[in-house]
DNA sequence: GGCAAAAACCGAAACGTTTGCAATTCACGA
DNA sequence: TCGTGAATTGCAAACGTTTCGGTTTTTGCC
């Protein structure tokens, strides 16, 4: 493999002024710096990234850390996270900096501060870390720029980029409500997870502000897995066969429900309507059409690289980026009087 | 961050003697690698690994290099990849690699060779690419070892992690012309993707084998997309409204042709059957539920490092790993004769 | 032609590790 | 007590790059 010596030779110069004509300095003339590229060029010349940055003691890499991906993730989450990846992808790609992906399973278990430091990092992006993780904490500790997703996290060298949970849920909800619905249930996610928790509150609002009284029994947690969302919602309705209305915190989960109702005879959304949430692409394609809030994970994925660059460049102030979502109120919501018994 | 130097002052002892107790070698005695180790860890020291690569002249990294990742890929699509990558994940966490993803979109194009080159790669895997792509070839014409999944690919350090397209898709297609149906159109995938080909091979061996000719007014590419399907669809059955089964190359793409024989008012699977290929997890909830060829993306994930291990310890001569995928025979392909007209 | 300033260039050290080779220490039998 | 071989240790070079400080060459001007 070639390297500075060589070009060097073939150029007769030093390896020093190889090195600034590469690297485009200042003070090496404009013909020097051609003939240099050309003799780079014809002996395949390529960087050493571990000799560059073991010298400048830096790297332009950012460690992408995806917490809990065993392998039963499910395919909606699944797709969300990569499409987070591909953002992300797209927007290091612009800004110039590499991604070093880790996808955290029970085999690949590292210390991602440690990590960091023996990679001289300049930044991490993290997703699916609940409060009060330790490592999570760590990081936050650390001097490396941070910019959590999904999560709220300050600090002098953090930041998160988030959606409005709340909002969203409590519009989804008033809309089950407006449109008549007396019983709302709500299946809910990881019963940890900070949008869990974020999505229940709104549910909790929406209700209060329409003059009803939060019902425990009627909140379940179902991982976020359909089949677990299904088996709950049935356990539901045995329990309270008033339930009109199911607030499901993902459309996986609002699909299960819906199979549900199907096999119980329950119509939607005539007898029960349902919300879903994340906008999954097929819920266009389900009859009927799915009712949802519609995220773009790939918009932040791109966010959360433009937040931490700004972070290692000291520029913004403002820590936490709200990207905004979209409510699709579609036929699983809708009241249909007409068709009403 | 400390250094092997100031353990090594910290011990008084020598750098060489340090490195080697860290590295478990055989000639340090048990009490000076003790006494190595802790002063490590009270100093919370961390291998710098531009400078042990660049010395060693090797890395464990493993390159994934996923290709046309640009914003718009469907949701199928991206939920299989993910779950590639934690195959891919989970089987390097076991074996000691670290992994480099590249997600190449129009942003963050790359020579792939000279990525490797300049990292010391120990190997590549690669998704997406097509037959004589460049890029591509010159992989695999380079001295790394290079796996590559679901497209063939041989060579002294080559390899591929494939599944049985045609066998499948052969498979499919007969059940449907095994249940009566007497014109089966294709909704193909992108023209020139490996599987698409092969596929198409399988669906033109299972009409011949059962003595009906293949129509090539039958055989439309949709390029994996629902929303493509359904038009595609609609203009098939417009020229040809004998159709009474439909093979779609991916789930995403049967929902599709299911929402489109529904608003024109074709009863699946009475007046038409599909089958679809991959296996997504809503198959199971739509209604009817969907036929289809089940893929197991992480069990590739998987297959695709151990092989890439082998070649790189030169263990393995078998160079093509074939991954079984499993026969899911629903309602949207079954017969219900007594329902039909 | 001479001079100063600017432009272009170079030598050598440094980054933190690994490793070949040589030096030292040790145990043990003669 | 000494010699032998094995076990343990250290020196110094090497990996390929960047950069500090200094040197040489060129340029422009009187």
């Amino acid at each position: 493999m070639a390297t500075l010596k060589q070009i060097a030779e073939a150029c007769g110069m030093s390896v020093t002024q190889v090195s600034r004509a590469l690297n485009g300095h200042s003070d090496v003339s404009e013909s020097t710096k051609q003939r240099v590229q050309d003799a780079a060029e014809a002996l395949g010349y390529v960087k050493n990234i571990y000799a560059a940055n073991l010298v400048s003691q830096t790297s332009n890499q950012i460690m992408v850390i995806i917490e809990g991906m065993e392998k039963d993730t499910n395919e909606a989450v699944s797709s969300n996270i990569f499409k987070l990846l591909q953002g992300i992808s797209s927007a290091a790609g612009k800004l110039g900096f590499e991604l070093v992906i880790h996808l955290k399973n029970r085999h690949n278990a590292i210390d991602y501060v440690d990590f960091c430091r023996s990679r001289y990092a300049s930044g991490v992006i993290v997703y699916g870390f609940n409060f009060g993780d330790k490592q999570f904490l760590a990081l936050q500790d650390s001097s490396f720029p941070c910019v959590a997703v999904d999560i709220l996290s300050e600090g002098k060298t953090n930041g998160c980029v988030v959606v409005n949970n709340v909002y969203y849920s409590q519009a989804a909800v008033s809309q089950l409500l407006d449109v008549g619905c007396k019983c709302v249930a709500c299946i809910a996610g990881f019963e940890h997870a900070y949008v869990t928790v974020e999505r229940l509150s709104g549910y909790a609002i929406a209700l209060q502000s329409h003059g009803v009284e939060v019902e425990h029994g009627l909140i379940r947690y179902a991982d976020f897995d359909a089949e677990k969302a299904k088996g709950t919602l049935a356990e539901l309705l045995e329990a309270h066969p008033k339930i009109d209305g199911v607030f499901c915190m993902s459309d996986q989960m609002a699909l299960g429900c819906m199979e549900l109702l199907h096999e119980v005879g329950l119509r939607v959304p005539q007898d029960v309507r349902v919300f879903g949430f994340d906008g999954m692409y097929l819920g266009r394609f389900v009859s009927p059409t799915l009712s949802t809030v519609e995220q773009d994970f790939y918009e932040k994925g791109t966010a959360a690289v433009r937040l931490l660059a700004d972070i290692i460049h000291q520029k913004r102030k403002e820590r936490t980026v709200v990207v905004p979502c979209k409510l699709c109120v579609r036929e699983s919501s809708t009241a249909k009087k007409d068709e009403k018994q």
